[in-house]
RNA sequence: GUGGGUAUAGCUCAGCUGGUUAGAGCGCCAGAUUGUGGCUCUGGAGGCCAAGAGUUCGAAUCUCUUUACUCACCCCA
């Protein structure tokens, strides 16, 4: 027996239709928001996610699927799917098309992690990019096309986190004024973050170590840091989101892990699914094209984990409508099967799901199945209907039997 | 990579301090109703009790090892 990969899952017959329900809620308020879908490979080559991610992130350091190929070219499975949309962008041009250009994707994504709760290691984002906009009402256009879709599918115990982690420039100064200060605190630490000290003191902000927290307490913000331009944009997106009715929190100490973002990140979180309560982060990241070698580009999205999201609204107890076929025709003998088949696919013709036996079971078995599958209404096609071209029709639901000739069948199904 | 937990039927789990033939509920198949679902009743199929070694007259149960799964740390969706 070969099992499944650690960290991957099936999505089985009986479960699929919630995947299709929330792919569905994607494209509709994709279409509503004119976000055109983009699709691109599943494999890329590994240098562009050292370039876009950063090569000192846990992400490339440690989590990436990379081989070799016969061709001696180093591949990687896409551990997210941001980078892929910019190296597109730039390859095909995108830029000619009409700006700003907003795409969204749904692909899955790869990491080699330790699976836990809502940890996969392979596992599916929705994400959205906006390129070519440096307003702050496109940070708030972004963040308001993924606060539609949630609610539109009915989370609950959701929350928007919201931070601006400023310029490179800011950012400088702020990792400065933040190293002074810890290095009279290192003592207090944890290990990890002392190690975090040397090489990435902004990851300390969101340590869960309750000494860690108390220091990062007192610790000088972010927010006091960054320069005048970025300031005004982070206030603005607020002013834009509270006329809007977007409610949020400002969280100084949501940072991301990945190096490419610059002034407004930000969360959608719940407490509802243990460790993993991030089910939607992104963030602006105007220096990620050039980083990959196109012109300066400014952009803002985010990705979105259809696992979670997925976990979350069965936490909140969603009730997803299931699939179900309209007409089951009961074969009672094996000389009317061929009639059977000739009436299923009429039905199919005109558009109805119709099904009918393949198990030669009796006629009760048959009902059986038919209750499983959710048929809306059972016609039995025995010898006698054969002779008499007529047969009843029953709708499920409540039991009720109609007459109809064959030939009513056929024609107002 | 580092910890904790778990492993018995398709699923969820009982199985007391070792005792003879391994249990329930749900699900599946069938019968009661010889051509009509849901409710009820009855029956059936389905287990090398994760694998290996050890202790013992005797192991699902105790010990050790391995593996898998799971939760948490780190990090992220």
């Amino acid at each position: 027996m070969v099992n499944i990969p650690k960290g991957t899952k099936d999505v089985l017959p009986s479960q699929s239709y919630k995947w299709q329900y929330i792919e569905e809620q994607i494209r509709n308020v994709c279409k509503l928001y004119n976000i055109l879908e983009i699709r691109t490979p599943t494999f890329e080559h590994t240098e562009l996610f050292l370039r876009s991610i950063g090569d000192e992130t846990d992400v490339v350091s440690k989590e990436m699927y990379t081989f070799e190929d016969k061709g001696h070219r180093s591949i990687t499975l896409k551990p997210e799917g941001t980078a892929c949309i910019a190296r597109s962008y730039i390859e095909n041009n995108l830029e000619a098309m009409s700006l700003p250009l907003k795409m969204f994707y749904i692909t899955p994504v790869f990491r080699y992690e330790a699976p836990q709760a809502g940890r996969l290691r392979e596992h599916h984002q929705f994400g959205v990019e906006m390129y070519g906009s440096p307003s702050p009402y496109a940070d708030a256009e972004v963040i308001s096309a993924a606060y539609t879709l949630l609610k539109n599918v009915g989370v609950k115990d959701l929350a928007l986190n919201i931070n601006s982690i400023g310029c490179p420039e800011c950012r400088v100064k702020f990792n400065a004024a933040l190293k002074e200060y810890l290095s009279h605190h290192l003592d207090g630490m944890c290990e990890n973050c002392k190690r975090r000290f040397a090489t990435n003191p902004l990851r300390i902000i969101d340590c869960k170590n309750d000494k860690c927290k108390q220091i990062v307490a007192s610790a000088p913000s972010i927010l006091e840091f960054i320069c005048d331009d970025c300031n005004a944009h982070f206030t603005k997106l607020q002013e834009i989101l509270t006329a809007e009715g977007v409610p949020f929190n400002v969280n100084p100490s949501i940072v991301r892990g990945l190096d490419y973002y610059t002034k407004t990140v930000f969360e959608f979180v719940t407490t509802s699914l243990g460790a993993q309560g991030t089910v939607c982060g992104g963030g602006r990241y105007d220096n990620l094209v050039t980083s990959i070698g196109g012109k300066p580009t400014p952009c803002v999205g985010f990705g979105m984990g259809i696992e979670r999201l997925l976990m979350l609204l069965e936490a909140n107890g969603k009730e997803f409508v299931q699939p179900r076929t309209d007409y089951f025709i009961a074969c009672q003998s094996e000389l009317c099967r061929d009639k059977c088949r000739f009436l299923v696919a009429d039905l199919r013709s005109k558009g109805c799901s119709a099904e009918t036996d393949f198990m030669s079971r009796s006629v009760k078995a048959q009902f059986k199945y038919a209750d499983k599958i959710g048929a809306k209404y059972v016609v039995v096609i025995g010898e006698s209907e054969l002779e008499t071209g007529k047969a009843q029709i029953k709708r499920m639901s409540d039991g009720e039997k109609q007459d109809k000739t064959l030939d009513d069948l056929r024609w107002t199904l």
